[in-house]
DNA sequence: GTCTATACCACGATAGAC
DNA sequence: GTCTATCGTGGTATAGAC
C-alpha cells in the first residue's frame, strides 16, 4: 500500500532503501533474540541491543513493539509459503502419498530448526490479542495452497469437503511437529513417522474415491 | 504429602477445614477470571477481588502467583482424568472404532466448553517455563490412560508403536479440538466429525492387525 | 536519525496495623 | 487471618539534545 503511494507520488522509487535494510536489521535482530531466549525475553531494549541500535532508533521504525513482531510474522508467512510451494509443487499432484507427505513434513522440520523463532512466533500470534490478524493471515496462505493443491489433486472432491480437509490437515501437521520439537531425538523421528502414516491413512481413501486419474 | 505429615502429627485430620476451602475459593475465582478475560487478565489482585478477599490473604495461601496456577492446574489434571475415565471405560475395548471416537471427542469438547479456564491453562503451562511440571504431569496422565485402554484393546501390538500411538492421537485430538473452539458453530462441528473420521482411519488398520478378537 | 535519560505504568510481592 | 498501603522491578514508550 505505501509502497503505490510513494510510486504514485514521486517518479522514482527510491522507497528509502537505506530505511528499508534498517527494518529489516530490527526484524532480524528480533528474530535471533527470540529464537535464543525465547518471546518472553525479546524486549523493546534487548531487539535493540541486538541490532546495534537504541530504543529510540527502533521506535523511529515502528511505532509499537507489538508492530514489530507483527512484521516478523508477516515476514515468516511468506518464507512458510516459498517452503510449501515448494514440498506441493504442481508436478507433485500425481505423487505416492507416502512420498509426498514425507517431503512436506521434512521441509517444514527443516524450517522450524533453521528458524527457532517461527514456532514462537507463530503460536504467540495465535493467543495474542493484536497479533491474531497476523496469525489469520497466514492461516489464510497457508490453508488456501492446501486448498488449491487438493483441488488439482482431488478434483471430484465436493468443495467442503476440501475444506475441511486442508484445514485439519494444516492443524494437525503444524501442532504435531511443534509438540515433536521438544522430545529428544528418538521419539522425535517416531512421532515423524507416525505423523506420515496419520495422514497418508486419511488421504487414501480420498484418493481412491475423489482422485482424477484413477486406472480402475 | 502434607496430608500425611498432618496425619501423623495430629491423631485426628483436622486439615483445616476452613482454609482448605478458602484454597478452593481463590483456585475457583482464578478460574473464573480467565474464562472470563483470559490468563493475562488474571493479575493476583483481580484473583483476590473476585474472591472477596485482598491480595495480602491470597498470599497468605500461596507463596506466589505461579502456585496458584500450577493448582489451577492440577485441578484439571484431575478433572480430564475422569472425563476420559468414563469416555474409556474398559467396557469401551470393543466398542467399535467411530462410536468410541465420537465418546471421546464429545467428552472433551463438553470440558472445555463448560470449563474454559481448561484450555487456557493446559497451553499456558505448556510454554511457561514455571508452569512446565503441571503440563507434564498433565501429560503423562492422559498417555497414560490411553495407553492402558490400547494395551487392552491392541494386547498384540508393541509397546514402542502404542506408545507413540497414544502421545499422537492426544496431541492431534487436543490441538484440532482446540483450534475448532475458535471455528463458527458450523466449522466446529464440521472439524469434529472430520476429526474422528481421521482418527478412525488411523486406528482401523491397527485394530485388523493387532485386536485380540478377530473372528478371523 | 540516533542517542541518553527518563516518564509512566502494571504487576508481583511484602510490611505492618488490626 | 485479613486488611490497606506501599515497595521494587521491569517493561513500553517518549522527550529532547545532538
Amino acid at each position: 500500500m505505501k509502497s503505490a503511494e510513494a510510486a504514485a507520488r514521486f517518479t522514482r522509487v527510491p522507497q528509502q532503501s537505506r530505511g528499508q535494510k534498517r527494518v529489516e536489521e530490527i526484524l532480524d535482530a528480533a528474530e535471533a533474540v527470540i529464537a535464543e531466549h525465547g518471546l518472553d525475553a525479546a524486549t523493546t531494549s534487548a531487539i535493540a541491543e541486538r541490532a546495534g541500535a537504541s530504543v529510540g532508533s527502533l521506535y523511529h521504525f515502528f511505532p509499537s513493539k507489538d508492530a514489530i513482531v507483527q512484521a516478523l510474522a508477516l515476514r515468516f508467512t511468506a518464507i512458510i509459503e516459498a517452503v510449501n510451494a515448494k514440498a506441493m509443487p504442481p508436478a507433485a499432484v500425481h505423487m505416492p502419498l507416502e512420498k509426498l507427505f514425507e517431503r512436506i513434513v521434512m521441509n517444514q522440520v527443516n524450517l522450524m530448526e533453521e528458524r527457532p523463532a517461527f514456532t514462537a512466533v507463530y503460536d504467540a500470534s495465535c493467543r495474542d490479542v493484536l497479533g491474531k490478524q497476523a496469525y489469520e493471515e497466514m492461516e489464510r496462505v497457508i490453508v488456501g495452497q492446501v486448498k488449491l493443491f487438493l483441488a488439482a489433486r482431488l478434483p471430484r472432491m465436493p468443495k467442503k469437503e476440501r475444506e475441511l480437509a486442508a484445514r485439519i490437515s494444516v492443524t494437525v501437521v503444524n501442532n504435531v511437529l511443534e509438540d515433536a520439537r521438544l522430545a529428544d531425538a528418538e521419539l522425535r523421528r517416531g512421532m515423524m513417522r507416525e505423523l506420515q502414516r496419520m495422514m497418508v491413512r486419511y488421504f487414501t481413501p480420498m484418493d481412491a474415491q475423489y482422485g482424477g486419474n484413477r486406472r480402475t
